[in-house]
DNA sequence: CCTTGTATAGAACATTTTGTTGCGTAGCGA
DNA sequence: TCGCTACGCAACAAAATGTTCTATACAAGG
């Protein structure tokens, strides 16, 4: 099916990635460059030119390759509380301490004129949203919700606060937030069948 | 205090200022140059390097010109919902209607690596949190909220979640959104003192 | 109205960045 | 070993980015 690639090709272009990545966060978007991405890496411009005739494709596949990994399942088996006092944990950490934190809002900002960014920053979200999601259907399927509860807005609160925090607001994302933002979502879950 | 300033340096930093707003909407921060500016405005390239000797300059200004106004007092007399739902309104019109919607995008990337984009974003979110926060301030002190309820948190989510679905995730922030959300908030808001 | 100072347009120029092409070399798979 | 392909490199073309100078026109104050 994928043809068998040449083990050279999937180097450099993994060290160019890299290196892209690397940029990215540190001067942004705007320095990310055929130019500059040799420098860095040793690879000869016209090698990358072959790679990527244009740059916006180097970007995309940079912003890509920082937004592709998670795998993780959410455990869905605990009280909501906990499940999602994880969840939000993990989103959290990648927020604060991965490369993700710095790289989202170029992914965002070149969502506004790339429709390849959008897709790339939409499949991100989605999976997030569909995780989160899942936790408050399971709590709903073990009866510690009602029915009528709106899973989609407290989805959607849930995961916004934090990207809010730390990428608009500027704001930490510390443990003791994270508690008392928990608490809230799951008051309000709990609190809207009365 | 401040001198008086020649109209012809006023009128061609306006000018300037305008084209950079308008090709940052439509093209992003990447297309804002001295001589895209020049094109658009008849401007010469030359008197665009004498004000803005680096371009970041001119691309800050011209953030600071979209993220200025507002000036709008907010309203803190009716009941909390009311007041939340005009506020709101607002903070979502700007999204959805003005130049703030795609060129927000861009001010907090830029933040990433830049000092000045990142006071511009903060000062504006300030505005908007401590508007909010007024409302809230004025229902606790009208008795509608208990004392103890977390203001913070909830102007946090009140004003997260629609830059959230706007910026981030690409949805749509339309009147029946608006409504259940100021909805969740003020059960949120009136169900803390249990 | 006149004078002085300042902002601008425009051109000329240097420098840097960006994009393109051809060729020799070396790693790869068969 | 042999053909194929990726790579580095150098040379080059084209475009963008800065810089400087001069003539002109507008502004402000007397």
């Amino acid at each position: 099916m994928s043809k068998p690639k040449d083990p050279r090709l999937i180097a450099t272009r993994d060290a160019a990635l890299d290196a892209a990545l690397t940029i990215l966060q540190k001067e942004g978007v705007l320095a990310v460059t055929h130019g500059s991405v040799s420098n860095i890496t040793g690879i000869s411009r016209s090698t990358l030119y072959r790679h990527w005739p244009q740059i916006d494709r180097m970007r995309n596949d940079a912003f890509k390759r920082a937004a592709s990994p998670s795998s993780i399942p959410p455990a869905t088996d605990g009280p909501l509380r906990a499940d999602l006092s994880w969840l939000l944990g993990i989103l959290v950490a990648a927020l604060n301490d991965t490369p993700w934190g710095p790289i989202a809002p170029q992914v965002i900002a070149a969502a506004a004129t790339d429709q390849e960014a959008r897709t790339v920053i939409n499949e991100f979200m989605n999976e997030r949203i569909a995780n989160v999601e899942g936790i408050f259907d399971a709590a709903k399927a073990r009866g510690e919700l009602a029915p009528d509860v709106p899973v989609r807005n407290l989805v959607e609160m849930a995961i916004a606060v934090p990207y809010f925090r730390k990428l608009i607001a500027g704001l930490p994302l510390d443990q003791d937030w994270l508690d008392s933002h928990v608490n809230m979502i799951c008051q309000l879950a709990e609190g809207a069948d009365e």
